[in-house]
DNA sequence: CTGACTCATGGACTCCATCGACCTCCGGCT
DNA sequence: AGCCGGAGGTCGATGGAGTCCATGAGTCAG
């Protein structure tokens, strides 16, 4: 993990489909290095996958929300977190420390389908109450944080 | 924005480096005509970018956490807004109903870097508090939400 | 029926991905 | 010192992919 591999992972992020020949133009390597390279960083796990970023209100889910699940004393936290996990509106889920023991960042296209998942999450068991907080705006998102490659 | 550009773009989320012929063989189409059709949508914006998912840990960003901010009663958001925007720890940054007008999620290295970020968004002008809630764990961040092509 | 439009196909040409062969540097061993 | 072996690079070849373009099928309005 040298400051090639850096710039490498920083191309990537910026975009994911450039061609090895291209990422190999950048960081002044060949094609074959380049993709060596990058294959160990897949083997490795520090590059997980490659992500379409898309727009979410030009797909419908123009709602975006965070919500805090407060649990049971008794709760059982792994199936909390196995019912938050079959729900496809949760895009991100943190295990958090404080109160609130999970906290979610929803997608949903509709107030009132935010409504309805807000019911169901609060139905399910071990999840004693639950706070939601509406996103009016995203000013960004996933923006990569340059390393120091 | 048929169901094909709908399985287009559920491929590309898995799969952002997918080529255009392992593409057209999954949808039906030829390579040219699939070609067009992502085309069409990063040139319409539903598409905005392809990035690499990274390990953060493996990068030496192992610590997450959510930052509220509430603001002085005749702050400037603009400004609030800006000084956040140049911290590059910020990956993300939302626009909230509520008391705390803005929700970052930031990546820090360590517990001490995300003091001094606290401490550093706390002095900006504009910035009445802050409430941050660490993550303890990442279950899953960024999951795709099947569209329904 | 006809013309215009949309959208997919197939061919052609260029460029890329990827494999194998070889080269170079470096650390450890005889 | 000289040699060996591995890591990691370049180069060249080739099969396949990306992409441009001309063409053809289907659809709707007039």
């Amino acid at each position: 993990m040298d400051s090639i591999d850096l710039r490498l992972i920083d191309l990537l992020r910026e975009n994911a489909r450039s061609s090895y020949a291209e990422l190999a133009r950048k960081v002044g390597l060949s094609a074959p290095a380049v993709h060596e390279r990058v294959g160990k960083l897949e083997a490795a796990g520090t590059i997980r996958g490659y992500r379409a970023d898309v727009d979410h209100e030009a797909l419908g889910l123009g709602v975006t929300a965070l919500i805090g699940i407060i649990e049971d004393s008794g709760a059982d936290t792994d199936d909390v977190l196995a019912a938050v996990r079959a729900m496809p509106e949760v895009e991100s889920c943190y295990f958090m420390a404080g109160v609130e023991s999970y906290q979610l960042i929803v997608r949903v296209g509709t107030i009132a389908e935010l409504e309805q998942l807000i019911v169901r999450i609060n139905r399910t068991p071990g999840v004693a109450s639950t706070r939601t907080a509406i996103a009016l705006s995203t000013k960004w998102e996933n923006r990569p944080q340059p390393g120091l490659g």
